[in-house]
DNA sequence: TTACTCTGTGCATACGTTTGCATGATTATG
DNA sequence: CATAATCATGCAAACGTATGCACAGAGTAA
């Protein structure tokens, strides 16, 4: 209805318009650009010329009708305040046009929302789904998987829900902090937490706990919630108890910025009176103000084998579900005191 | 030729299923999802319901090949390693989702590759395009809007192209940074770039410098890049110079705080012996460590704007360009000394 | 010559919707 | 009671592409 707006040279152009310049059937304008071998070097070249002419492009719209396949994956993302995400957004997009698909966003403002998003995403036949940071319910992961659409989760798993995922070995990382703490002599530990419901935090706490109880230490827990201000205010509970931490091992990076910051706004230094790990290695981590010692994350590696694992899928729906937990590795810089 | 493999119940429901499950021609059933008034309440709810039971919901690929509408924004993106980006990118998405439309993400490496990006994008017939900090040849936006997509930069603009464009305003922001400084009596300013070739950089320079001049004073300027590695290293070169300043300008909040540690570092004090101001104002401008004085740009307007210019045009191809500047205003926290 | 294989191209159909038009049923009007 | 008007629904033709099948012509072999 909109468009009847005397439109002279805004009229698409199809492989219709291109066959008949060309004088050839549309079959073969189609073939030409699906890569179809067998056509002489003639025609092809002739179309190619001609489409080039006219600006012509296949509609991805109307092939994807047609082959059933849309070449977009769906990537819904949540908890964008976090600088680590915009690095694997990037990751990801950049990745999966290097292989040819495309991305449709979707972002999620609280992990709830994304059974709502999920039936507007799929109404677009993505070929794929990438969930950042988020889960599903299992009710939703289920009819996404038989109706035959693979699923990734990123930094997030759900054993037995049918989806893959890929993920840091968050447990290994919480109890790699733990030795080199107790290893370079720290005695009054604390764990300042990200938000209790998601298994990054849940695994780097278990883990943290777990190795100092096997070697007889514990520690002390404040609640933080993978914020800056959660970790900044956390921190600050900390630093004023009359038994004063002299290590704070944080949920994440953002988080050990905040407990930073409150140790430098209290006059506490750090390293010589508090050591303070993270985990992530968010580009800030570098910074002056901060060099802080994290644990990094392989995001590079996580991105490849969370695109692979997908791909495999989408070509073979009957591969069953991957988790993927790749080893994080200790960054040593100044906000941390790791020798005796 | 992949999906032959025994897909048992992995068919897709078709308006077709439904029909002839609820007895009606699959016209009604597309009637009932496009909303349309004459259908007796009866039949709507028998067709509602079964379609709830089996899972159906209108493809939407299908519906855009007809419709000639996909409801999907083609966004291109770059620089993403800038903490102002993702904060858009969320706000984009957020915003154009609650008005029904779809994102369809693309990030640019650098500003070279939009233009060999933009067909990918035009294959998926997108209603229209933001594009972020980046921007297209002449020639490119010339055939992207003959073709009948409208375009909207945002944080650029390029007069006289035919493509709208919604930015901070610049020029203005940088002027008032110079009265500030001015007024409050520094002597020795400096100004650290960002990429030359980029109309913020350039206005808010112009801006600055025209300022000065007029108020008989003038400046340093080193050059940064829009990264905080770049404001570091620019802020050494200065504040080791003979001459060192006592006020320095960035191009923008990461390059401010990229100066803010080089100062740190040399043990400059601020704002005692030196005043920093950034423009943007991202999250960590006001993280303890930093503090930063910065223009604040009206993003939630911004992005509000750039909406509502982009889909306006969606509507209506018939509607001329529009340049709109938003005024950003000073953010007064530490890093600046403005009193006399 | 006949028969047969290849190669390159066209014809026609299908993908899952939307929508103008036609039609039968129902209600209002004279 | 006849006719007109209204309502709810069905029919069929698009949208722009991919692709199985048919087929013409060229080349090869007998």
């Amino acid at each position: 209805m909109p468009q009847q707006k005397s439109s002279n040279s805004l009229r698409r152009i199809t492989s219709h318009e291109v066959a008949l310049r060309a004088g050839v059937s549309q079959s073969t304008v189609s073939r030409v650009f699906s890569g179809d071998e067998r056509l002489s070097e003639a025609t092809r070249e002739r179309v190619l010329g001609i489409a080039r002419d006219l600006g012509y492009k296949p509609n991805a719209i109307a092939r994807s009708l047609i082959t059933r396949r849309t070449k977009i994956i769906g990537l819904v993302a949540s908890y964008m305040t976090n600088p680590f995400f915009p690095v694997v957004l990037q990751a990801f997009t950049q990745r999966l046009h290097e292989l040819g698909w495309r991305v449709l966003l979707f972002t999620a403002g609280t992990s709830e929302d994304v059974d709502e998003l999920l039936p507007e995403v799929l109404a677009y036949q993505v070929d794929g789904l990438i969930i950042v940071t988020a889960s599903l319910s299992s009710q939703m992961t289920r009819e996404v998987l038989q109706r035959g659409t693979p699923v990734v989760l990123f930094n997030r798993y759900a054993p037995g829900s049918g989806a893959s995922a890929v993920s840091c070995a968050n447990y290994e990382g919480g109890r790699l902090v733990a030795e080199v703490l107790l290893d370079a002599g720290h005695k009054r530990l604390a764990y300042i937490t990200g938000r209790a419901d998601t298994s990054t935090n849940v695994d780097r706490q278990r883990g943290f706990l777990e190795r100092l109880a096997e070697r007889k230490s514990h520690c002390k827990i404040e609640l933080g919630n993978f914020t800056y201000a959660g970790g900044f205010d956390a921190a600050l509970r900390l630093l004023k108890s009359k038994k004063r931490p002299d290590a704070i091992f944080c949920a994440n990076d953002i988080t050990a910025l905040g407990a930073l910051d409150a140790a430098r706004k209290l006059g506490v230094r750090v390293p010589d009176e508090l050591s303070v790990i993270g985990f992530d290695d968010i580009p800030m981590a570098q910074w002056t103000a901060y060099d802080l010692t994290t644990v990094r994350q392989p995001v590079e590696e996580m991105i490849e084998a969370s695109v692979e694992l997908l791909l495999e899928r989408v070509n073979n729906i009957n591969l069953g579900s991957v988790l993927k937990f790749l080893p994080g590795t200790l960054v040593r810089r100044g906000s941390a005191r790791l020798q005796p």
